[in-house]
DNA sequence: ATGTCTTTGTGAACGCGTGCACAAAGATGG
DNA sequence: CCATCTTTGTGCACGCGTTCACAAAGACAT
């Protein structure tokens, strides 16, 4: 994962692969393409391609579901989105809550994407008092103290936490307490949570700092032929294979920040 | 996974398995808190336990940095700190531009973590020319037209992409014809690039339903026993016992244990 | 009906990632 | 110097995920 989970020891569901599970949404939002555009069946070649995947690995995947396609014609669009959003539960209409209105928290709320797809937001809550009432998104912002409060009353089982980082643990803990059993993190912390608690992560720096590392590892290809064991601060690399990117500021030494 | 990866078909680095990599990102920043505190070493329990990992894994990943440990006493917080941050070449500075200035793009070039982790934010970036000149987190925002220029002048080799999803193709193409060649994409969307270019993906609504899947489970995992073979069509109370499958959407009260 | 053609569904092989369990290595104390 | 204790580094086995390759199944034409 690119993004990773916390805990989870296997993969209980009853036969589908979470490596599967994963690939659904992608699935889904191919499909629904497809479907706005009055498509009435798609090949499994021709949607694997349209959700990046290979097709093989697609044609196992929805084997996990059923056989619902027929062969020498592939996959009916209509009858798929609707398997599939049935299996990921999104027939239903899941209330969730937003925790920390920040910039990303704001950003989050206006996201087109939640409402679209079976979420609903429940409600934005802040700790910062002169946030209460303020509307974000059309939706008033409520108080952390009110937290378990609308938890409970919208039936809330869904939490996203994009609180700085000191604040997560004590808003997460405060969110199972009320009965949230799945957490969406945007703080850049380990929650740590009881068993039966799905917690995702959403790490932004981590996702740079992997990107780093390839970049990296492309600059720095064709001289590091054997590296051995560590040169210490002398690989430096320059002239990648072919386009202009170069080094940004030249030679920087050990920085590290904060 | 969160988050997912794009293409690639192998992991071509020399020696360091990708989940290796994923990780080394959540070691560095439990390293880095111990480095504030002053702790001089740590073992591989301890750490693992702060990163949220198994301690073998830890063990075996660190193992693929080299030998960097004492045996009997652990590891030292500095030297790990700078070899993780060499590895992941965060000792050098990588400027990184944003395009697409919308709620998501202010909010990332808000976000902290850039800066304080070996990136800079270079440039902004919008296809709106009433956001041209107007400054967000203290950067003027510039307009697309200059795409090109600004990737070249500053030696971008990130970018960032938050725009709305019909726009994000054309951007990637764009930053990669300018010499970009490391992209997050935040759009919901599969970017197609030519190899030898890292994507990564970070979905929202997509960890949201695989969240939604997990949660449906959880609420049907009493009554779902003896399950049996897939029935096929009229496929019904699989696993969902209880929630109402049928219902597209309507006002079903997110029932929730307890 | 029969044959051909397309596409699914899956058995099987392979490779990666994970976790156990332990030997090797060094610290520490007598 | 030797014994003991702690913790690393890793060999090994296992399970999951991916991919190949192909037989089975159905569509379609003759």
């Amino acid at each position: 994962m690119a993004t990773g989970r916390t805990h989870r020891p296997a993969t209980r569901s009853r036969g589908i692969p979470e490596a599967t599970v994963a690939r659904l949404p992608l699935y889904l939002r191919a499909l629904t393409a497809l479907s706005e555009r009055s498509v009435p069946t798609v090949s499994s070649e021709e949607l694997a391609a349209a959700a990046g995947v290979n097709s093989a690995k697609l044609r196992k995947d929805f084997s996990y579901l059923g056989s619902y396609g027929t062969r020498g014609v592939g996959y009916d669009v209509e009858y798929l989105v609707y398997q599939i959003s049935r299996e990921l539960g999104l027939t239903q209409d899941w209330p969730v809550v937003i925790v920390g209105i920040g910039n990303l928290g704001a950003a989050l709320a206006n996201y087109g994407g939640f409402a679209s797809r079976g979420f609903r937001v429940a409600a934005l809550i802040d700790a910062d008092p002169a946030m209460a009432g303020k509307p974000v998104a059309g939706i008033p912002v409520q108080h952390t103290d009110d937290l378990e409060k609308i938890i409970k009353n919208n039936g809330v089982s869904i939490g996203v936490i994009a609180t700085p980082a000191g604040a997560a643990q004590q808003v997460c803990d405060r969110l199972v307490a009320a009965g949230v059993t799945s957490i969406l993190n945007f703080a850049p912390t380990v929650l740590s949570v009881p068993d039966g608690v799905d917690v995702r992560k959403v790490d932004l720096s981590i996702e740079l700092q992997i990107l780093a590392f390839h970049e990296q590892r492309k600059a720095g290809e064709e001289t590091a032929v054997g590296d051995g064991a560590l040169p210490a601060a002398t690989g430096r690399g320059v002239a990648a294979g072919d386009s202009a990117d170069q080094g940004p500021d030249g030679d920087v030494p050990a920085v590290m920040p904060a």
